[in-house]
DNA sequence: CCCAGCATGTAATATGTTACATGATTCG
DNA sequence: CGAATCATGTAACATATTACATGCTGGG
């Protein structure tokens, strides 16, 4: 495992669920991802480029009347093949980063109320996550055929618990922050 | 905030709790900050000269006859002043990237014993960081002032969240994925 | 003498982000 | 006609990673 390419290998997964012009990878990163793997737009359309170059995908234009013409993007067989085999490889950890932490953990060169300032604006982020994911689960449970929804379940669960953990930090570490006299 | 350099603050707040080399930042950012920031190394010496070119740190020869001479930086008024500053500034959410999550996502494509391997590599990498994150919190409560603690306690405190969230996750995932046929 | 640890760096490569550039079509 | 959405891309810049390169000192 050389290289990672981690990016081009989701855009290639998200090609293995059906057709897809740049575009619409573009929104599907964000839409059906995005919770845990952000995409940098610009750089989707030289990742299919180089994904045509190894053949893991084709493209055909397809020609509209009421939008303009776009060029619509398949798996091949060879690119499904690398898809498999990038999933049974071992993972290599991406190492943390959490900029409110480093604040937190410089906080005596800070005040402890600039400090429950950054932590409140991080409960109110992780509000907005927990909302969005609950309702993401909401809507696959119900447009469920059952199987395949597992997965996409699963992943959201995941960044359930983690954001509910968060928001425990927060009230606890708020608390804390506020009782203390500098 | 036009650009973020979070790195180079991330050694300026190392530099407010001491003068260091080089080297010595290399260590702390690991073993202190390492559970909620990583470094890549070679880029500490460029970031030292940068901060020195903004007279942000400065440094002086020191001699050692034990081991080789180095150069010991330690922070300015005027960079005690940018790092407060920084300190005080909005934070702006970093994406997340979890690729575990990715291959969970795409588990059609995959098998669930395949997944369960790695939700299970993921497991024993959370299980590790548990340790380390009980071990560093126990460590700090003995050798504790009491005061300026406080800080680092809370950002393990937030490890130890995250991490036992993830490892509920993680049992009900594989028992999940056991028991059901493909 | 060799290895481990201390100490400082560079080069090459890969990756990511921001802003810009262009143009079609539909709807109000 | 102007704004919004669809659609594809480039250029410039910023950042990160891997590998390499060098040399000191102490201890086995």
């Amino acid at each position: 495992m050389s290289k990672q390419n981690t990016s081009e290998y989701a855009l290639l997964g998200l090609l293995t669920m059906g057709p897809a012009s740049g575009y619409d990878l573009r929104r599907k990163t964000e839409q059906q991802i995005g919770h845990f793997w952000n995409e940098s737009y610009a750089s989707i359309y030289p990742m299919l480029k180089r994904l045509l170059g190894r053949g893991w995908v084709e493209r055909r234009q397809v020609e509209q009347s009421d939008k303009p013409d776009k060029w619509v993007y398949s798996v091949t067989d060879e690119g499904r093949d690398a898809f498999r085999q990038w999933l049974s490889e071992e993972i290599s950890p991406i190492p943390p980063r959490n900029i409110l932490l480093m604040k937190v953990y410089f906080g005596v060169e800070s005040s402890n109320a600039e400090l429950v300032r950054h932590i409140e604006w991080y409960r109110s982020e992780l509000t907005k996550t927990l909302g969005e994911n609950e309702s993401r689960i909401a809507q696959i449970k119900q447009a469920s055929d059952g199987s395949s929804s597992v997965y996409q379940l699963l992943t959201l669960s995941h960044s359930i618990h983690e954001t509910r953990a968060m928001l425990a930090w927060c009230k606890s570490a708020i608390e804390l922050l506020s009782q203390r006299q500098e």
